[in-house]
RNA sequence: GCGGGUGUAGCUCAGUGGUAGAGCGUCACGUUGCCAACGUGAAUGUCGCCGGUUCAAGUCCGGUCACCCGCUCCA
């Protein structure tokens, strides 16, 4: 696969694929009897179960196994404990990450130039005593967005005006009717700047039944982190963990984003799968480096491989306001066809330091520091004395709608040589149905034999995914829908069954057939599923 | 948020102001002996939604919603 994977990539139409989700049951519109609502999907059978299954993937690899049972940097087991916490908490807590004031700015939008401004940054010029003229806004602090207004003005005046004859005033200050005779920064006509209009990507609810709607107000979490930042001293109290460990969270987060497109790539409503992971500053870089390569290689045993998957580590003057200071921050991206040629973020890893446990200590005046008792001099008595300190987070937090997607761009695989024309690819372990029973004709006892392999296997196999029995139509066209619905393996009772015991087992990928004993398939199908 | 495009059956799409269509898929029955076989039959539509023009609107006009593309945004 990986030697064609650029092929494959050019062949393959995102509109294709949005069909087939929508065709198989891997994704719909959500609310779309109504006519849709933008930004939001609903998963339908296969796909719930597809997302079901990467997000236990993750579960498992990442908190049950502390990342798959690789010993970290020091030597020792990765310790990962899980907690659930809640969509909606005290509004303070956004205000001390910083999501409430540095993402509420008004912005300005020039409907010529199509460029966008902070309000708060722009500025305007004007003749002195003069209300009927234009007037030309500037950037604040751009000495050639201001050098660009006083020329148009003395254009637009027909002189030269010197620097006493100019009035300077906020673009905020300026009502509509003088928006209206405003020219923006970087454009000709007038009038083609908008009214300052907030864009908080935070979604808004209110607290009570008869809340009042600013007293009450509250916001559907923007990210999961922060639930977990605020309870890591519940967790260090009340659970025998110590430096260096992680908490893990899975959960729905909401942005009210500018423009979500490109499929589920950008929805309002979407899952996150996120780790913090606490550590010594000392030993924040080669944490960060070892969660950066091992979830790098977590995806990749996602089936996501070859040129499609990349390792991004971020340019220095890229880095989030809270990254500054720390090792860096990476993105794994994959090449989406609507992306391509380039990428779309599945998870970014950061060195978040000590940023948001200093915050949080800052609000909410609790004590956030640790007290590291393996660390410190060593006292008289041989034990280390302790250090107390803001241990730094490294942060791998992860799309897990983003993964379903990359997933099933993976696996989308046109076959012009296949009765279905195509055929998803999905990693056996991901597959929403495991395996296929099919009689081969509905007759001679063979559908009685299928279903009693089928109990079997469901008995063994179901809280991983469904076992399909079909017994309607040819052979043939139920294998082509187990093709398109990403089933990996069909089992195949035939007259050979009743007389030998054997059936036939049908590959996905290879489309190859060999014969095994009925009592080998449960071992078979275990063993391809990794359990 | 701006500009362009699209919206008709589950999917892909035809449709000239005058009876709502095709292929595939789905379902039933028969047949069928390993890759969407075949036969017969069936179901599936307020033509995205709202309004307007008209004797008559899927078709023309306006608005709106959704999706796609390009900007913009994306902590």
């Amino acid at each position: 696969m990986a030697d064609n994977a650029t092929d494959a990539c050019d062949v393959k139409s995102m509109d294709d694929i949005m069909a087939l989700c929508k065709r198989r049951g891997f994704i719909y519109q959500a609310s779309e009897i109504y006519g849709g609502v933008n930004g939001f999907w609903d998963y339908g059978p296969l796909g719930s179960q597809l997302k079901k299954n990467l997000r236990d993937a993750w579960w498992n690899d990442v908190v049950m196994l502390g990342c798959g049972g690789k010993p970290g940097p020091d030597g020792k087991p990765v310790r990962i404990v899980p907690v659930d916490t809640c969509i909606i908490q005290n509004p303070k807590v956004w205000e001390a990450s910083g999501h409430v004031g540095g993402f509420n700015d008004p912005m300005v939008d020039c409907r010529e130039t199509k460029s966008r401004y902070r309000a708060d940054h722009l500025k305007c010029l004007g003749e002195k005593g003069d209300t009927e003229g234009q007037i030309y806004a500037y950037i604040e602090n751009d000495d050639a967005s201001y050098a660009s207004a006083r020329k148009k003005l003395d254009r637009y005046k027909k002189r030269a005006l010197s620097d006493a004859e100019i009035d300077t005033c906020a673009l905020t200050e300026l009502g509509n009717a003088e928006l209206a005779i405003t020219v923006g920064p970087d454009a000709k006509e007038v009038g083609t700047l908008t009214p300052p209009r907030a864009f908080n990507l935070m979604f808004k609810t209110v607290l009570g039944a008869t809340g009042d709607a600013e007293i009450d107000k509250a916001y559907l979490r923007p990210e999961t982190a922060q639930g977990i930042f605020i309870n890591f001293k519940n967790v260090v109290d009340t659970t025998r963990v110590g430096v260096p460990f992680g908490i893990a969270q899975t959960g729905k987060a909401f942005r009210n984003e500018v423009t979500p497109r490109n499929f589920t790539f950008r929805s309002r409503e979407f899952e996150q799968m996120e780790i913090e992971f606490f550590c010594h500053p000392d030993e924040a870089k080669a944490w960060y480096e070892f969660w950066r390569d091992w979830r790098m290689a977590w995806w990749e045993s996602m089936g996501l491989k070859g040129e499609n998957l990349i390792l991004r580590e971020h340019d220095r003057d890229e880095l989030a306001h809270y990254a500054k200071e720390g090792a860096g921050t990476s993105d794994i991206e994959y090449r989406f066809p609507f992306t391509a040629p380039g990428y779309g973020e599945l998870e970014g890893i950061a060195d978040r330091t000590n940023f948001d446990l200093k915050q949080h200590q800052e609000h909410s005046k609790k004590k956030m520091e640790y007290h590291d008792t393996t660390r410190g001099e060593l006292l008289p008595n041989g034990q280390p004395k302790g250090e107390w300190y803001l241990p730094h987070v490294i942060e791998p937090s992860a799309g897990l709608d983003r993964g379903v997607l990359a997933v099933l761009c993976e696996a989308f695989t046109p076959d012009p040589e296949r009765p279905s024309g195509v055929v998803m690819k999905l990693h056996p372990r991901l597959s929403p149905i495991k395996a296929g029973v099919f009689p081969l004709v509905k007759k001679d006892g063979m559908p009685e034999v299928a279903e009693k392999l089928r109990a079997e296997l469901h008995q063994r196999f179901g809280r991983l995914g469904a076992i399909e029995f079909d017994e309607k139509q040819s052979i043939g066209k139920r294998y082509a829908r187990m093709d398109e619905a990403g089933c990996p393996f069909c089992f195949t009772i035939d007259g050979d069954t009743m007389t030998d015991q054997t059936v036939t087992v049908r590959d996905r990928d290879t489309l190859s057939q060999e014969r095994m004993g009925l009592d080998k398939v449960g071992d078979f199908l275990a063993e391809k599923l990794g359990v």
